[in-house]
DNA sequence: CAAAGATCATTGAGCTTGTCAATGGTTTTT
DNA sequence: AAAAACCATTGACAAGCTCAATGATCTTTG
């Protein structure tokens, strides 16, 4: 095996501190994004774990959402009680039932999206080679992660 | 004012995403301890945010969870049914109450902590220079994201 | 092929979260 | 002292969430 488990540095502890206040700061934006579009926050979840135009099973949801499949029923019910998804009959397999986002729920998730994927403000002070040096850090924190395929 | 509005960079942008979606990966941390130490995640924030040997009223947890106050009421009944907070009468204000955690909850927060403070695997693969460098980089966009008090 | 077993979504029961409006007990202001 | 503001709680109610059980549908296998 020889996975190099090389022990933790002081500085990479701090750093993950430092990124999980970070995250923390985050959670009133998500509140209020959510309230501003009129959704709960699970409800918003959900919206943005589905991808436009490509149907979905409803357990495949609940995977992504990491709740019990009888949760999404409801969930979905009242989203797509609002006309934001639709469910479907899936071509191969009569027991699934395929969760599609109707043009209103792309629409809403679209500009949900827009305001989460906006870097805070802190962001802005940060020089472009900086912003470069932090992305290829994070990549690679993030890509030992989850060795997904090596 | 001047306020140095500086547009942000694509990297930037990158950052951020990647940062997103390293958060993203850790919910199903955050559920796996909770359940391991028998609470809800609103349980656990709860008791993430009391400050051992620091009382704090009830309306600051609330703040803190950013929930209604009679939401905080039910949240503390339940901890403090399970012996892991106490209400204390505060002493100047007798409409206060404050909040203590016991022996107990003490001992289950340090635990719970421990968990949640220990880095991502994808830490281990920095080296000391690269974490140090990534530290102080989360601290420059922390700091002026959230500026307290030049 | 047919019976048995696994899978998917839903339902129902029961609890926790969360909000809002209203209340009682306490300061603080006027 | 009366009025206004404040804190925690209560009650009513919607939603989130889990578990166990069900019905409908594949999939396996004997």
């Amino acid at each position: 095996m020889e996975t190099t488990a090389q022990s933790l540095s002081p500085e990479a502890a701090e750093a993950w501190a430092v990124m999980r206040t970070l995250a923390l700061a985050q959670r009133g934006r998500v509140l209020a994004v959510a309230a501003e579009a009129g959704l709960s926050p699970p409800q918003l979840f959900a919206l943005q774990a589905l991808t436009p135009g490509r149907p979905a099973p409803m357990g495949d949801l609940a995977g992504m959402l990491r709740c019990d499949a009888s949760n999404v029923t409801g969930l979905v019910d009242r989203l797509a009680a609002r006309g934001l998804v639709e469910r479907r009959p899936a071509p191969h397999d009569r027991r699934i039932r395929h969760l599609v986002l109707t043009d209103e729920g792309r629409a809403l998730r679209d500009r949900v999206a827009e305001r989460l994927e906006a870097p805070p403000d802190g962001f802005a002070g940060l020089s472009r080679d900086e912003a470069q040096l932090l992305r290829d850090l994070l990549i690679k924190v993030a890509a030992a992660g989850s060795p997904r395929r090596a």
